[in-house]
DNA sequence: TTACATCTTGTTATATTATAACAATCTAAA
DNA sequence: TTTAGATTGTTATAATATAACAAGATGTAA
């Protein structure tokens, strides 16, 4: 597991610390005080967190998230519930499911090791509402 | 079941005699000699064809698919197998998988009747070569 | 230590995807 | 026939993402 650096660490620090997805240029305003200062920098810090797994992209929403899953060996194969009220985003963590969907096999006996899976629905605190 | 619109039934129409999903701006392209000028155009259609379940957008390609699940009666439950070669996406319809996500439920116990799952991997033809 | 490859950064410009705002027209039901 | 809702047309602009090129940093292996 390699360092990160400079710009991937001022990025990863931010999203990680963020409560919510964080969009690119969200980020770019926030990290404009440290330096930089164009929408590649922060493209490329992003593309190669998403690699090593460090942030996964929430493709419906065009948003990053830390990966939560301390310990996310299978940084390709991501589940997300989003609520669609208040866009709260959760990254799910169950054994039952990954293996679930690492073992599925389309029609032709297909298997597929990556794959990314977005729940929506309401968060407990917008159900309630 | 209400009848599309001119602009919803043109635009179906060539995404459902599409081999490949396709983007909206390849849409407007090929259907600007049908009258339809402006990218408003085209995404409105996209819009409501989406909400009414008669295509599926491809999260992560940015791109529309028309539903070959004949009688998907579940159009906010999708799921997709993408080719990251050659990108042809198929649209999964699995009775055990529609059953397994409807029923999963988080740490919470929270259900989510809505999810989009993409799958990646190599289709037959990419995985042979 | 040097030479080399690779990764990372900086910068400007541009491409791609999507929505805002406003006005006119069509459609179907009361 | 009126009226509400859906659809269309149009211009402008916002939001998301990449191309292309140059320079600097970093780590290996001779
Ligand atoms: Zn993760
Ligand atoms: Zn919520
Ligand atoms: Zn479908
Ligand atoms: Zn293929």
């Amino acid at each position: 597991m390699q360092n990160l650096s400079k710009n991937q660490q001022i990025i990863f620090d931010l999203i990680d610390k963020s409560p919510e997805p964080l969009k690119a240029y969200t980020i770019l305003y926030n990290v404009q005080k440290k330096g930089i200062k164009a929408p590649l920098q922060v493209y490329r810090a992003l593309d190669k967190l998403v690699e090593i797994g460090k942030i996964h992209k929430i493709e419906s929403r065009n948003a990053f998230i830390a990966c939560h899953n301390s310990s996310c060996q299978v940084a390709k194969a991501t589940a997300f519930s989003i609520c669609e009220i208040c866009e709260k985003v959760t990254e799910i963590s169950s054994d039952s499911l990954s293996k679930y969907l690492a073992n599925f096999k389309d029609k032709d006996g297909m298997k597929y090791i990556k794959y990314n899976l977005e729940f929506f629905g309401l968060c407990k605190k917008c159900k309630v509402k």
